[in-house]
DNA sequence: GGTCATTTGTTCGTATGTATG
DNA sequence: CCATACATACGAACAAATGAC
């Protein structure tokens, strides 16, 4: 019921560029920096650049070692160099996982998406998925202090960082309080802006409830994750300056390529 | 090599009685609470109790009607109540499942478990599954402010909450600040109190890095839950009144039945 | 539940280069 | 020049865990 009403839209309006990967990684031999190590900072740069991706599998130690065209313990040597650093993650009969997450998300009072990518030189960017406009039920009424059945505009946006999807997010407006969110939200790609245009230029994130759980059919096509992939759930709730609900909303972080970080004074 | 120079032991430090469960459902009709009421609240009652997991399946709508002795119809009325209430998740050709986390784990300055939980009217429980003496590596010699290879305690944990597993945690401290620790623990069962008796009285939580990943397989038999569940990683540093790091832990909280809030000023 | 292929983990052995005294 | 110690690199085989069927 939920799919049939919802308005499904294509617009992108970031677009980012794939990294580039340097593909062949000739070792020199010889030249006093050990072979492992020559490895070890290839993987590694690789995994920077982004090309790796955060919870993706590596070849296997047998095809990094002939790609490499060394021993397989050679390999090993630089995968234990990684792996000590945190960067990978081995585990016996499935694989070796990049497992170090790129993306600190803090949560505070002032939690802006773009912001937060950027400050960490990161390229954001976003898609709005959809968009509804739908009456309140008895939970987001209570959320967003309303009568139930008020009109609500419901919008799914995919965000992406270096090209990598990072969250998808629904977010829930009362219509009446930002009549243009949509439009405005479509033009800009930015929730800040489009809460300013219509008028809201002080908000803040008041509460915040996390979980995990198991990704959704379609969140995992969004993502670009596998089936069964656990995914971070952050269900918040951003107010005016007077602490009036405006906006709620439900995001799905990809699993391990996103880190909250929660600081307590 | 982890495994065998950790030290397991069996000791159970606050035994956890089963949650009572009610087993016979006598419906009372002609009360002037709908027989449906009943069921709803009969549901209701066992999940809150946790005699029905979160993320677990009812049983099917035909099961429940046999059980209750009602129509299938009279229980499609108690779900929907429950659905709509948050509590269960139907979905077609699967089957109906718990939905809402009953556990709210509030993450600020003075985060302490057991408060948390006697705060919610629970059964707070729990069992130390072993401990170590380690020596810091890289990572956990940053987080605790010391040197590499300075001697810490590692000790494993089981909390439980109304007798079902809550969160599995490991925790660091350095060896010469708290070296009466790991006996403390055992005795009282509570990180607090050990501290307290080492002199730290006046300690809090500064930051929390928060994401999900799949449950390990020895915390999976810990937390019984299936393999491939989400759990949620909460990676904490506990200081001083000083701001000194005290305390570093790592907690996995079973999936769904955990939900972390965060007030933000 | 069992079998089987895949993949990492471990342990042997061998050989080479390099720094030290 | 030699003996020793250590890090590096290669080869083979087996153990153990995982996942798919």
């Amino acid at each position: 019921m939920f799919v049939d009403m919802f308005v499904y839209i294509g617009f992108c309006f970031n677009r980012v560029t794939a990294a580039g990967v340097p593909m062949s990684d000739l070792l020199k031999r010889g030249t006093g920096v050990a072979v492992w190590n020559q490895i070890a900072q290839s993987l590694e740069a690789r995994i920077a650049s982004g090309a790796l991706a955060r919870g993706t599998r590596l070849p296997t130690e047998a095809e990094l070692a002939e790609q490499f065209g060394v021993n397989r313990h050679t390999v090993r040597r630089a995968l234990s160099d990684l792996a000590a650093k945190g960067m990978v993650k081995a585990s016996r009969g499935r694989g070796t996982f990049v497992a170090r997450a790129a993306i600190t998300y803090p949560i505070s009072g002032r939690t802006r998406f773009s912001e937060i990518i950027s400050a960490q030189s990161r390229q954001p960017g976003g898609r709005l998925i959809g968009y509804a406009e739908t009456p309140a039920d008895a939970k987001l009424a209570a959320r967003l202090g309303v009568k139930p059945d008020t009109p609500l505009y419901e919008l799914e946006t995919l965000r992406v960082v270096d090209g990598q999807p990072a969250l998808v997010a629904t977010l829930y407006f009362v219509r009446d309080h930002v009549p243009e969110v949509i439009s405005d939200y479509a033009e800009t790609g930015s929730v800040s802006e489009a809460l300013a245009r219509a008028g809201f230029t002080d908000y803040r994130r008041k509460t915040s409830t996390i979980w995990a759980e198991a990704v959704s059919v379609q969140d995992a096509k969004l993502l670009k994750v596998a089936l069964h992939t656990p995914v971070l759930v952050v269900e918040s709730i951003n107010v005016d300056a007077g602490g009036t609900p405006l906006q709620y909303s439900v995001t799905r972080f990809a699993g391990e390529s996103v880190q909250l970080t929660v600081e307590s004074d």
